[in-house]
DNA sequence: AGAAATTTGTCCGTATGTATC
DNA sequence: AGATACATACGGACAAATTTC
């Protein structure tokens, strides 16, 4: 049970499934997933493995999740997808140094920083939006 | 990726992050703080290295974890506080709103925004520099 | 209207294997 | 060899939102 990670790891796999059964039309644009629990009994893996799976999915747009309801599958507005907002949480990017950051980090102007954006939203609302910025290690 | 820790370990350097953010009013007292996951996605760090920095935090009395709920910002009621050795220097500015955090906080472009500034340094060099925005109340 | 069940969110502790300093 | 860190995976428990009875 513990973790062989040879080759692929297992969440990716579980995610493979359901992407093909969202795909294939079994599960319809609208419709829940079965529950966590469901997933781990079909698949035997632990919750946190179905948890990672259904995570890949939700970047990718194809499903979203509710607290105490479930994840449906998204009614799929494809010519727009792929592109911005895609609600994730977290972003990172790599910008230039300008001349503040070039003088407070030491490095030259146009330097790789790396830039991270949290926006952290309660019920559905932004709350703030922080940015980070340092260095590449 | 792996493990270039030269002087100070990774897990040091996040305590050190989240308790400039505490310290600055990024994270004010009362609120929680991003779980457990999304700090592992910001910091790219790995959730044994996340959780042994909310030890950290934990054990010097910033912050208490409840199980299920998540780890919030004590109401620190000794402000003797004596300043840690690792500084930040804290700015608050009032910016304008541009397009993009105007349609964030779904105001008016132009619209009023405090922009806090944290930059953190250890040792005389800057680790990192954290703007976050919010809406005045 | 209220209690119970369901479901997701989060944290806890632990474990294994890999890799680097 | 030991400390640090990563990625993966398990199982358990409590918290909170939603649905069902």
């Amino acid at each position: 049970m513990p973790t062989p990670h040879y080759g692929q790891p297992r969440y990716r796999a579980i995610a493979d499934e359901l992407r093909n059964r969202i795909e294939g039309g079994i599960i319809p644009p609208g419709t829940l997933l079965p529950a966590e629990s469901k997933l781990t009994a079909e698949f035997r893996a632990s919750r946190g493995t179905i948890r990672q799976a259904i995570a890949i999915l939700r970047e990718e747009g194809l499903t979203a999740t509710e607290h105490g309801r479930g994840t449906y599958v998204k009614t799929d507005m494809r010519s727009s997808s792929a592109h911005r907002q895609t609600g994730s949480d977290v972003q990172q990017s790599i910008i230039s140094a300008d001349a503040y950051l070039a003088a407070l980090f030491q490095v030259d102007m146009g330097a790789e920083i790396i830039e991270t954006e949290v926006i952290s939203r309660t019920a559905d609302k932004v709350v703030s939006v922080t940015r980070t910025y340092r260095l590449p290690r």
